[in-house]
DNA sequence: GCGGCGATTGACCGACGGGTCAAGGGGCTG
DNA sequence: CAGCCCCTTGACCCGTCGGTCAATCGCCGC
């Protein structure tokens, strides 16, 4: 049985390490519930036993898979940041330096983002808003045809940045990031995407091409 | 036991919403999994066996719940939009309709992103967020110290916008509706932040005041 | 060799919860 | 009344899976 106090030899670091491998393959392959503790073992061709010699529990080496994974981004946005810069380019490196770590590691965030979504409803969630986008792009296509948006534009492109515009801002304003009455938020939605849709004067939209 | 040719009466179709208005306000306030069949047949003064008189399992039901606000959805974007205008100007009011229906039923959507994300890790997850969040707005304090960005503007809320750019476009890329090399994604978003955050010329940033 | 301790095993436990079932009530039609 | 079908009940079943435990091995220092 596990307890915190534990002297662990180069053997045991190794084997942890090794659990918490096996772990993430399978976590970011199955997903977090479909993933048994006795899979992770068998996956590192231990007994079941030895899991629980290492971690409390299974949500404990989940969580210690999550604060090492955002150790490593720390580090990376640290690494690609120049210390002697002015504060706003610090910034901008830090976001870029985030957006290619997560790009690197693309199957471990696509799991967080799905942690117990699993098998559920599998695809129902995404369904909605394929055929949201589909319709989207049907009006696209009819607008493109009276010359009302660039017809050279890719259509379903074009759509996906309308929902995803319109999610975007519903989270934002339903987890308060966003303070705003909603009729705010909604004709501002309105207008940022017929600005988006119609580059006019400059291309300022964002998901047309840089 | 539950049969698909069933012919329901008046009392059996209201008993059934019953179930699924039961059913949605518990999801909605502790989550999928934390709330077991017993508990919605509780909540509607029901025994357990009845649930499987009305549903095959548990989640039919949420499937059921799922599909009626999809359909209510569209139903809200459909009364929104008026036929005889050009499709772009239905798109936007599409998009308008569709903020205040997921506003109106935030509570619902809310628990739509977290379904199955119960208790695991709670917290956890937006934790490494926030943190990132703090460490972004430390840094845009210092700009505007230096009055490199407006010293007006309120810091956190810049830099959750500078977080939701970095994450919202991760995203996209990591899920393939940006198709473009990693290098032109990242530069894009550390020019795009740069950009919000610096209202040059115009106000031009999305999540600066409208 | 002996004691100590980290490492390892796999059978076992027990809770939890989705799903089943046999029995009965009540209202309708023939 | 008889038969049928919708509706209702709650005790029960049972698979799953996280977690436990007593026993054992092997290495090291004394």
């Amino acid at each position: 049985m596990y307890t915190a106090d534990r002297q662990l030899t180069d053997q045991g670091r190794e084997r942890k390490q090794q659990l918490l491998d096996c772990a993430q393959t399978l976590f970011t392959a199955r997903g977090y519930g479909a993933t048994r503790v006795v899979d992770i073992c068998d996956a590192a061709g231990v007994a079941k036993g030895l899991f629980y010699w290492y971690f409390p529990t299974k949500e404990t080496l989940f969580a210690e898979l999550v604060r090492s994974m955002r150790l490593r981004l720390r580090r990376a946005q640290a690494d690609a940041i120049d210390p002697t810069a002015d504060p706003l380019t610090r910034i901008c490196q830090g976001a870029e330096a985030s957006v290619r770590f997560m790009a690197a590691h693309a199957s471990f965030f696509a799991f967080l983002e799905n942690v117990g979504v699993e098998g559920i409803v599998a695809g129902l969630l995404n369904e909605g808003r394929d055929v949201h986008t589909r319709d989207v792009a049907a009006q696209v296509v009819e607008a493109q045809a009276l010359h009302l948006i660039d017809p050279d534009e890719d259509a379903a492109l074009l759509a996906t940045g309308v929902i995803g515009t319109v999610t975007h801002f519903s989270h934002a304003h339903r987890s308060r990031r966003i303070d705003l009455p909603i009729d705010s938020v909604a004709s501002f939605v309105g207008r940022w995407v017929r600005q988006a849709l119609v580059p006019e004067s400059s291309s300022r939209g964002i998901l047309t091409t840089p």
